[in-house]
RNA sequence: GGGCAGUUAGCUCAGUUGGAAGAGCAUUCGGUUUACACCCGAAAGGUCACAAGUUCGAGCCUUGUACUGCCCACCA
């Protein structure tokens, strides 16, 4: 029985040629039909054992043949075999990806795509001089064919008949049909417009890279499942270990989280590859107030308060928030590939985390380190919440600098003026201060004065704090709800009156203004005052006003009753352990910010008056007034016995269980194998804007409560910014979602964009240029391994350096084993310093510019041969890369000959110094510089790409003649020369362009097509170039100081640079004469 | 008020013992080159903020000035 082949192309020479190509065959049999409907109709019908058709553009027969065999599954095994145009292989190749790429022609898997069309370009003929549209045309007759094997009921075809029938098809074609055919396709339209409306129409469909997606979400699964991220507490290997800086619970991550986990991954992975039993310890932070504020606005967008829920049910249903924010959170960290060990996931409110938050609080108070005290405080009105120092940010506001009069009695006027920017404070006014040497208040030392629109009867004070200078030298002072007075009022015996509530309005003290919202209050007595004629003016005032760091309210500083810790103790331990290097900030000058910080430290507001968070572990007595602070929640008072217990009702500083993060998280206050094996930690990665917050607090916390530092090294980063210098923040919008990001350039080349963005230390501007440039690196590398690895046979073992190292290696080998190598030491050394923006950029020079443009083009002259190398720097790239790319290094490792189970458990890559090869390198710099030069004067000359020059070499010695000799095909193949000449001296015809490459003379004879007076502008630049040195050089070398003083190799180095220039002249002027 | 950074190409930034000013992006020109048009080849683009000093030699060290940014701080 007849195989039949259905041919599919409504053109009707190509019918014939075909037909009569299997006419006298008894095996097959050729249908012939045209485009469209009838094809896929007969399709069904004939089942054919193959199926040619053209192209695969949209519209086109082929497109829809895959379309329809792809929903009919049945039909799917018929091999499809695409006889595509014949005019423009490149189109076609194009038009096929978009069939093929997984829009329509599914019977292609990505994978078989890449084969497939690097088995169409290999069947690519060159079309016969005079035949051609334009003589360099090609005639693109190219094959595509299912890869899948056909069912036995259907008379299959094996690949290799497959290919027989293409091959055949091919031949008859290229014979015949050439005149008739071939550029009929396109008559008249130029190449360039078709290619550019082939482009237009396809835009829109060509996967614009390849797809990262499918591969990023593939392995982070196999990864954890296989317990690569497992750390091992009994293990003897060395360990390295890091805590992650726990995100909050607040809602999920943005892109400043991804920096963080990025450069940390990066150090981890390299770690874990270079053997380390590596743990990188997961987690999350309930951020008492900054998740209650979160889920206090969910509540008010249901018109509730916490209030209306109470205690309980609200902080259950923070915990249902927690629940989806953390779950949100650590599902975004393995999307970002980040490899923490997630069996040791901890969040700070765990039970353990509990218990060390209370050891620390009791063991503190029995020490004396924790008290409670009443102090004036930041309160938040609106969060109705103590705050520390550093929760309170203080931002330039535009105010008034009220003058208000206070009448005097006794003194030596009737009246002070006083000056104040918060004048509703006034209600609390308990005195007036003065300079003790302000000669214009001497005379009030026993004068009295009185508080308008309260009477209250104010004393003068004599403080040295106040500034003479500063309005009119007297300052109201109302101790309780300013920081300043209630210095001074502790120093001169003044009464504190409060006059503001906790929600900010006037309190019962306030008289008449009692009720009144601070604000409110503040116009009212202004204008009460003016109407007394007491106010004698308002001016515009810039000051610094504190606001809540997490709703942005006017902090009130408010007297109040709370809990303090005594931290000065613990902060000189912590600054000497910084001081003594025990750890060590990178880079070092934020050593400066901890310690300006630590030297000034004061104590520090612990109590909260939240709901979430660790309640605070004392109980006050009823009966006698005992305060109990313990381990055990206590039964009864330990004084009277008492049963009337009640909790504190408030919790701790969401940073008082996060100080212990480092410890808490490995099982302290139990002596555990994981404190024994991976504390301290090794390092800990932060941002910049919580060194005091989180990093100063870990060191004074593991050193009182550890004895030990709980970090070796800080590397301190810089902060995210947008393109306008904003940092990133929620409220300002500009926070990107990390996932939209990833989604739209891969993960990996966002990881590869912020590893490079910059020094450590500096704040980093994201900008969509660099997530462009490493979306096309990340393609690159793709690209690349996909033409490598098509000639690969998947049984090939990798390379062995002992095998590589037996074969006979051609210059461009060498070179390029060397530069890897070079790589390799060089991107060793920069993540040792954590240089990951130098890193990055080595391994971008290297693998695009010197693998790719250069090597790999080298190769091209002996694919065959060169293989082994090829596979060999790839592999060892992708070892290198994986670190910064994991998703699509482990993609390509996979897919490659290799040696374990996973690049993520692989070696990392170390120098070695037998792959350097100094004489290769020189060697093949020599030659680039001879191709580099031959493509300018190309360029300059405007020399058709089509066209092949010839090339003269002079001046070189027997050694590089020999070299020359032996690489001449590099040149020939890359700089498009058609032969070169060694020659004695060059020819000075006057038709040939000059350039100098190293020690050598080139010259391009370009008899018809050199431009005199190009040659000669470019020369004359040239001349000039060199000419600027010689006379800089030789204006160093005549300096006696210079040739005196400098170093020895200084001087020669710079004698060597004067003779090449001085050569370089003499060489170019020559060409120069010749033009002449 | 104190402290810390920064100022290098149009933009974003590198530039570590002081010894030949760099990258990416953007721009211009050329290009179907059996991986890649997210490509290839080439070009243009700089008074390294300013001034003085140290040095044979300074983007780099010292001092000062200007500007920008950040942090800390109780000027009402």
């Amino acid at each position: 029985m007849k195989k039949t082949i259905l041919l599919a192309d409504d053109n009707t020479t190509i019918q014939r040629l075909v037909t009569e190509t299997f006419s006298d065959d008894g095996d097959f049999e050729v249908v012939s039909v045209g485009n469209g409907d009838t094809a896929i109709r007969k399709i069904n019908e004939l089942r054919p054992s193959i199926v040619l058709a053209d192209a695969l553009l949209p519209g086109k027969t082929g497109y829809e043949i895959c379309e329809f065999v792809k929903e009919h599954p049945v039909l799917e095994p018929t091999p499809v075999f695409l006889l595509v145009g014949a005019f423009d292989p490149y189109d076609e190749v194009e038009a096929a990806r978009v069939g093929a790429g997984g829009q329509v022609g599914k019977p292609f898997e990505p994978r078989e795509l890449f084969e497939l069309v690097t088995g169409a370009i290999d069947r690519t003929v060159p079309a016969p001089a005079g035949q051609a549209a334009a003589e360099d045309d090609i005639l693109g007759l190219t094959a595509l064919f299912s890869p899948k094997q056909p069912d036995s009921e259907r008379a299959p075809l094996s690949t290799d008949e497959i290919e027989a029938i293409a091959d055949r098809v091919i031949a008859r074609l290229s014979a015949e049909v050439i005149e008739s055919v071939a550029w009929e396709v396109v008559p008249d339209i130029a190449r360039k417009s078709v290619r550019e409306e082939m482009s237009k129409r396809m835009s829109i469909e060509i996967p614009k890279t390849y797809d990262f997606s499918s591969i990023e979400t593939r392995w982070y699964e196999t990864w954890e499942s296989r317990g690569y991220f497992k750390a091992d507490a009994e293990s003897s290997r060395p360990p390295f270990s890091i805590v992650i800086p726990p995100p909050n619970v607040t809602g999920s991550l943005h892109m400043g989280h991804l920096l963080n986990h990025t450069i940390q991954d990066i150090v981890v992975r390299r770690k874990r590859m270079q053997g380390f039993n590596t743990l990188w310890l997961p987690g999350t932070d309930h951020a008492g107030i900054a998740t209650q504020v979160v889920v206090e606005r969910q509540l008010r967008e249901e018109g509730l308060s916490r209030h209306d829920l109470g205690r309980e049910e609200f902080v259950k249903r923070v915990w249902a928030w927690k629940k989806e924010s953390g779950d949100s959170i650590t599902r975004q960290m393995r999307r970002l590939g980040i490899s923490c060990d997630w069996s040791r996931e901890r969040f700070t409110f765990d039970a353990g985390l509990s218990r060390a938050v209370r050891e620390v609080f009791v063991s503190l108070y029995e020490e004396g380190l924790i008290y409670r005290g009443e102090r004036l405080i930041n309160w938040c009105p609106r969060c109705r919440t103590a705050l520390s120092d550093l929760e309170v940010e203080h931002t330039s506001v535009q105010g008034g600098l009220y003058r208000i009069k206070y009448p005097v009695r006794g003194g030596a006027a009737d009246y002070v003026e006083v000056a104040t920017t918060r004048p509703e404070t006034m209600l609390g006014d308990t005195g007036l201060a003065v300079h003790p040497d302000d000669e214009r208040y001497a005379g009030f030392v026993d004068a009295r004065a009185e508080l308008p629109l309260v009477g209250r009867e104010l004393r003068f004070v004599f403080d040295e704090i106040v500034d003479r200078e500063f309005g009119t030298g007297v300052v109201k002072v109302t101790p309780a709800h300013d920081p300043n007075d209630f210095d001074i009022g502790e120093r001169h015996g003044l009464e504190r009156i409060g006059v503001i509530d906790e929600e900010g309005r006037i309190g019962p003290a306030g008289g008449d203004y009692a009720g009144l919202d601070r604000f409110e209050a503040r116009e009212k007595i202004v204008h009460d005052l003016d109407d007394r004629g007491l106010l004698v003016s308002v001016e515009d005032h810039v000051h610094n006003v504190g606001h809540c760091s997490r709703c942005r309210t006017v902090v009130e500083p408010l007297l109040s009753t709370q809990w303090f810790v005594e931290v000065a103790p613990l902060a000189a331990d912590a600054i000497r352990a910084v001081n003594e290097g025990e750890t060590r900030f990178i880079p070092e000058n934020w050593a400066k910010t901890y310690f300006e910080w630590m030297n000034n430290i004061r104590d520090w507001c612990i109590s909260r008056q939240l709901w979430w968070g660790h309640r605070i572990p004392a109980w006050y007595c009823d009966a006698c007034g005992e305060i109990v602070v313990s381990r055990m929640d206590p039964d009864s008072c330990p004084k009277c016995q008492s049963k009337a217990l009640r909790q504190d009702d408030d919790v701790l500083d969401t940073w008082f269980s996060s100080q212990l993060w480092p410890f808490s998280t490995m099982g302290w206050p139990e002596d555990t194998t994981e404190l024994e094996t991976f504390y301290p930690t090794s390092l800990l990665v932060t941002a910049y804007d919580i060194i005091f917050f989180w990093v100063a607090r870990m060191v004074m916390a593991g050193k009182k409560f550890t004895g030990k530092a709980p970090f070796r090294e800080v590397y301190v980063h810089g902060l995210l910014r947008d393109a306008a210098r904003q940092k990133l923040s929620k409220s300002k919008g500009n926070v990107g979602d990390p996932l939209l990001v990833c989604d739209e350039y891969g993960t990996d080349a966002v990881r590869f964009t912020l590893a490079s963005l910059g020094a450590p230390g500096s704040d980093l501007v994201l900008v969509e240029s660099q997530l462009d440039s490493y979306r096309s690196f990340a393609t690159k590398i793709w690209n690349a391994a996909r033409f490598i690895l098509s000639h690969v046979d998947e049984t090939a073992r990798p390379p062995s350096d002992e095998a590589i190292r037996k074969l006979d290696l051609s210059l461009a080998d060498r070179w390029i084993l060397s530069r890897h190598t070079r790589a390799v030491r060089s991107v060793n050394a920069s993540l040792d310093r954590y240089f990951l923006h130098e890193a990055a950029k080595t391994i971008r020079q290297f693998f695009w510019h010197d693998f790719c443009d250069w090597y790999l083009e080298m190769t091209k002259l002996h694919p065959q041969k060169s293989r082994p190398v090829l596979l060999y720097v790839l592999e060892g790239s992708l070892r290198m890369m994986h670190p910064f790319m994991p998703f699509l290094t482990e993609e390509l490792w996979q897919r490659m000959p290799h040696d374990g189970e996973s690049i993520v458990i692989a070696p990392y890559p170390e120098f070695q110094e037998s792959w350097v090869d100094e004489s290769a390198e020189a060697h093949a710099e020599l030659i680039q510089e001879i191709i580099v030069k031959v493509r300018n004067i190309r360029s300059e000359m405007h020399v058709a790409a089509k066209d092949f020059v010839p090339l003269r070499i002079a001046q070189a010695d027997a050694e590089v003649a020999a070299m020359l000799a032996d690489n001449a095909e590099y040149v020939r193949r890359l700089a498009r020369v058609e032969a070169i000449e060694t020659v004695e001296r060059l020819s000075g015809e006057k038709a040939a362009a000059q350039a100098v490459a190293g020690p050598l003379s080139i010259e391009v004879p370009l008899a018809g097509i050199l431009d005199i007076e190009t040659e000669q502008a470019r020369l004359n630049k040239e001349v000039e170039k060199v000419r600027k040195e010689i006379a800089g050089l030789e204006r160093k070398l005549e300096n006696v100081n210079f040739v005196e003083r400098a170093p020895r190799e200084v001087v020669k180095e710079n004698r060597q640079r004067l003779a090449d220039y001085q050569a370089q002249e003499v060489r170019l002027s020559q060409g120069l004469d010749r033009l002449q």
